[in-house]
DNA sequence: AATCTATCCAACCGCCTGATG
DNA sequence: CCATCAGGCGGTTGGATAGAT
């Protein structure tokens, strides 16, 4: 015979824990530690599996556990390991502390992957796919979505990266290279419809970066100013020297209009210098 | 104000691996 | 060696909430 079963299936709590429930879990481990999770619910004085207690503690309870939005550099992290380690979140919450892998999971199939699809970038190999822009354009274009319009002229604009191009040349494979073609391209060198891409492409480049803030009416609201900046800042820093997407963000300043609103001053490189303003 | 729809996330489910008796 | 379990993991669900109509 092996070991006992963990727990009695019948009589089992299951759904919400309550504030009763935590408090229970919280002073028995403090007391005694994790132990044996078999036994803990009735040491405790708790009508749960353990499987559950475990979950509850190690999801939600543990003290070093840190709550709330995730930065720019976290987010920057799990994209850059998911592209190493894949689905492992156990792995992934490893090198992010206080993170669990339940949290990095939830955040990455509700915000994560959700973005990179829009971009046409498959959130599984993270290389741009055609089909995925196909099913933007034919299937959800909304002319209004200036996020939407850059990639439908985008393939408009630069004829020669066709898809069969894109399939042929794996050095060109994802979004990121056909926003750089542009950014590479000197401003006065590009037609009035590439200077208004490269406009478009900063602005889209400038949310993604930052990782904050929402539409509403033309501006761009954010939950946390500072920290926004600090993302920004941290961004900046973070890249080559005459990288061209750093460059082209490098004058970029922000005007608070009020307590969360506000709006871009940007002077882009290569720009015309009278300072230009953009609305997300 | 009421209803519908989309999004978020805590919790559960089922599977796998190594440990145990 | 085998049956069974604990712990861990990734996938999925469903209730709560927010936003849209």
């Amino acid at each position: 015979m092996g070991r006992a079963p963990c727990c009695e299936k019948n009589g089992v709590k299951k759904g919400p824990w309550t504030p009763e429930e935590d408090k229970l879990l919280i002073q028995y481990i403090h007391k005694n530690g994790c132990g044996n999770w078999r036994t803990l619910p009735n040491n405790a004085g708790l009508q749960r599996c353990g499987k559950s207690c475990r979950l509850r503690w190690t999801n939600y309870l543990r003290p070093d556990i840190k709550r709330g939005r995730f930065s720019f550099q976290e987010e920057e992290t799990i994209i850059q390991l998911h592209t190493i380690l894949g689905n492992k979140w156990s792995a992934i919450a490893a090198r992010l502390p206080g993170r669990t892998d339940n949290e990095i999971k939830n955040y990455w199939n509700t915000r994560i992957r959700k973005r990179l699809l829009r971009m046409g970038i498959d959130p599984v190999t993270h290389h741009f796919h055609p089909h995925l822009l196909d099913s933007i354009i034919n299937n959800s274009y909304d002319p209004t979505s200036q996020m939407r319009l850059s990639r439908l002229s985008m393939m408009q604009l630069y004829p020669e990266l066709n898809r069969d191009f894109v399939i042929q040349n794996q050095q060109i494979n994802d979004y990121q290279s056909y926003q750089l073609v542009r950014m590479q391209t000197p401003f006065q060198d590009l037609t009035a419809h590439d200077q208004f891409m490269k406009y478009d492409d900063v602005e889209s480049l400038l949310q993604n970066v930052t990782g904050f803030g929402s539409e509403q009416n033309g501006l761009l609201v954010v939950e946390d100013y500072s920290l926004m900046v600090s993302n920004y800042e941290y961004y900046r820093s973070g890249q080559p020297v005459g990288d061209p997407v750093s460059s082209s963000l490098e004058n970029c300043t922000f005007q608070s209009d009020s307590s969360n609103i506000f709006s871009l001053q940007s002077v882009m490189s290569n720009v015309d210098p009278s300072p230009t303003t953009l609305q997300f």
